[in-house]
DNA sequence: TGTTTTGTGTGACTCAAATCACAGAAACAA
DNA sequence: TTGTTTCTGTGATTTGAGTCACACAAAACA
């Protein structure tokens, strides 16, 4: 829990009372490798602050082809958000990649958050501005970018899953099929 | 202003002495077809809400190629949000398409309003959430659609945005070339 | 431990979309 | 009105990346 305060604290000072509460609001989920916190069709319960291990958000296609939209470490948010903010049923899944533990957060506890903490609204804020910002970035990439650039970029900005996750699966985060990028690095 | 308040409104209820107050924070502008609202390397001094008009955010790579990010039209918001919240020089442009008026936030009003106003922040979260969600999505559609997907998605989100502006210009947002866009609808 | 599954590199082939090139249409300006 | 620029459709050609197919390596498993 003291990872949530410290991220937490990051963007918005809390004391420590203020903290009792809002971690009621949250309940801890052991995950190990290969397990799913979500299928297609699921309904989204939750939205997920990582306390460790390594995540994968992603979609099938009509020809089974994987898709990966994010990958998830300490300290980041994940979800199908576009299921979880309009409460519909999931058309992603989420699967561990790398076992670790997880906050788990109702939307019905996140809108209370934010009404109850004004500092609490100006968190999820800040946060939803970062995501934004990083998902524009993204969409840069993918107007513009070749394989090789999305590599490199990729690379730059996640030096660390490099090492940790199949290159496969970072071809289906960019959008580019494994054998490509295989080529890429020669 | 009166579309501000009633943008605002739909999403946190505000009485008349607060909203006096909230417009003090934005200043208004009208703009001419072909004017630009940001070039690259600008320093990024607002945000933009349109009130009305039509508006392209670009960017420009490195062969000179030209991409949109974005479309605005009425109650939508625009800006170089990247080097926007960051507070760095443009690196996109802004150029209006349908001549209109937009109001003008800066950064600093924005954390004012935001810290001043819980109902403001609480505003910001959504019109974020909603933002967040949206291109989440093209994203999806950027990494698994087809062409013919993507520009189907496209006159089914945005119908009028069809008949308003030139086909050259839906396909630099949709990341295909003009004559493949061309041969997409025979 | 050996056995199965999953990941990776590499060649050969295919194909969808980009690029190039042109002409007529529409919009705009003087 | 006429000239000029921008837009759009369409053919011919090129090309980058996808697909298919295989072999070997590495990891997971039992």
């Amino acid at each position: 829990m003291e990872k949530l305060r410290t991220h937490i604290q990051h963007i918005a000072p809390i004391n420590d009372e203020e903290f009792e509460e809002i971690k009621t609001h949250f309940t801890l989920k052991k995950v190990r490798k290969g397990q799913y916190l979500l299928s297609e069709g699921d309904e989204v319960k939750h939205e997920y602050f990582v306390l460790s291990g390594i995540y994968k958000v992603f979609y099938i296609d009509g020809q089974e082809k994987e898709y990966i939209l994010q990958f998830a470490q300490e300290n980041w948010w994940m979800s199908d958000y576009p299921s979880f903010f309009k409460q519909k049923d999931a058309t992603m899944y989420i699967e561990c990649l790398v076992e670790g533990e997880v906050l788990c957060l109702t939307l019905q506890n996140r809108e209370k958050l934010s009404a109850t903490f004004h500092k609490m609204e100006h968190f999820f804020r800040v946060k939803l501005t970062n995501g934004y910002v990083a998902l524009q970035l993204r969409i840069k990439l993918l107007l513009s970018g070749t394989p090789q650039q999305r590599y490199e970029e990729f690379a730059r900005l996640y030096p660390n899953l490099m090492q940790q996750i199949p290159k496969k699966l970072i071809a289906e985060f960019l959008g580019v099929s494994r054998e490509t990028l295989s080529r890429l690095y020669q």
